[in-house]
DNA sequence: ATTTATTATCGTAATATTGCAATATATAAA
DNA sequence: TTTATATATTGCAATATTACGATAATAAAT
């Protein structure tokens, strides 16, 4: 079907699963290494870097942005993504929550 | 398009891409936790706990796998699920160093 | 005001994912 | 051997995702 059955989970899973999903696509890795590593942030350089054509680019970014991942300050008619460090911290505190309380075995 | 450009990233890009992938899905979270939580395996159990369709839990359990993240211990017509302890740290410890490599800003 | 540069949105094609019924496979029990 | 139970596979319908060309929107520069 494509459609997820969300209802049947609770909140945190879904949650979760959303911040993965927004992590699982080779793209938005690159531009978050890029962000970070370049300390660049003008959505056309990420353009240049990356090597998708600009509106996937800005597709990439908007699905970060849907979760608080980025933030974008208008500067001039460029735009500079950065990091949303709070966010980013508070996601790796929730993933490694999960990590922990997830590595128990029966056998 | 629905595919990725895997070959302008690189091997490490990918591979987490892929890690996040398999793990953005609330039932995979839910089926990892339960196996976890409950120290339970049992396949059809997983399938009464979660509310899918045998056949779907399936699919998501042959996902699991494709990362080597559960491992299937057959014990007489029964499968027993568990977690594969040495990959999940893996996992964490690779999840860990990308949010803690990309957490610097220019703004 | 017009032009130029930067980013966002729309529309669309191609592929991927999710979910399940039907069915196959495998093993234990009778 | 037949039957019952547990899991995997197949095939398919519906929806989601990815990517990009065309175009709109915005703001600086001329």
């Amino acid at each position: 079907m494509g459609i997820t059955k969300t209802q049947i989970f609770n909140k945190k899973q879904n949650k979760l699963a959303t911040i993965f999903k927004v992590l699982a696509h080779p793209a938005r890795i690159a531009i978050l290494q890029y962000i970070s590593n370049q300390k660049a942030c003008i959505c056309n350089d990420i353009v240049a870097e990356i090597g998708l054509a600009q509106p996937t680019i800005s597709q990439h970014l908007k699905e970060l942005k849907s979760i608080d991942l980025i933030k974008g300050d208008i500067s001039g008619k460029r735009i500079c993504y950065c990091i949303n460090l709070k966010k980013w911290k508070e996601i790796q505190t929730e993933s490694n929550a999960f990590f922990d309380k997830t590595k128990f075995n029966c056998c």
